[in-house]
DNA sequence: ATCAAGATTACCT
DNA sequence: GGTAATCTTGATA
């Protein structure tokens, strides 16, 4: 059972983007359905920065769609793309520094019966569908049930939280380009624990 | 009003 | 390796 009194204090999200970034590896994050909990522990990020980063949704500047990412650190940001996958961010930084982590990959620990429901409809899986549940932004959000309404909400509050866990060592962080954008590829910021099975991919 | 692009995924060869 | 699915968003008119 994951306790929720270990969470991360809103100091750890006011810091800077790829800091929190890397720290944000190996933490666990939990969402609380209904007294359902589903969580998962963070293999792998990515770090937006709308003031030097084309790629971020914030590079040009506050709209309706990526207000919450102006907002100062510890909120979730959660957008809605290619027409039917939600992915969730992590607001870093100060009030207006726009910048945020992008969940990309977790390892399922508690509910993954759920998870897999939500993700195959259906609570037996396969070891391959293990690996499958949670290893790409839109997946794990899929699996906790991550959608729009949880969009701004905070992550000191009793729906969605993440907990303290151990630092992983700078040697087991890989760092490597973004996935998936067209504008500002070379910026290394993508971060990932080595040898995890459940990153999206090498 | 219309349009192109998109921080993806599943399924195909 | 490639591409279809599916629709919101932001830009342009």
């Amino acid at each position: 059972m994951i306790l929720s009194n270990n969470k991360l204090p809103v100091k750890f999200y006011k810091r800077n983007v790829i800091i929190v970034a890397k720290e944000l590896l190996g933490k666990i994050i939990a969402v609380n359905k209904k007294g359902k909990i589903l969580s998962g522990r963070i293999v792998e990020v990515e770090a937006y920065d709308g003031s030097i980063d084309q790629a971020a949704h914030t590079y040009i500047g506050k709209t309706k769609r990526n207000e919450v990412m102006f907002e100062s650190g510890g909120l979730l940001y959660v957008y809605f793309t290619y027409g039917m996958y939600y992915c969730s961010n992590v607001v870093t930084g100060k009030e207006n520094e726009r910048t945020a982590v992008l969940l990309r990959a977790l390892e399922p620990i508690e509910g993954i019966d759920t998870m897999a429901f939500n993700r195959f409809g259906k609570i037996e899986i396969s070891e391959k569908q293990k690996l499958n549940l949670t290893n790409g932004p839109g997946k794990l959000c899929m699996a906790l049930g991550i959608d729009k309404s949880q969009n701004g909400i905070s992550l000191i509050g009793d729906e969605i939280y993440i907990l303290k866990n151990k630092k992983i060592p700078e040697e087991k962080i890989a760092v490597t380009t973004r996935i998936g954008i067209s504008k500002s590829k070379e910026l290394p910021w993508r971060f990932y624990i080595k040898e995890n099975p459940y990153i999206s991919r090498k």
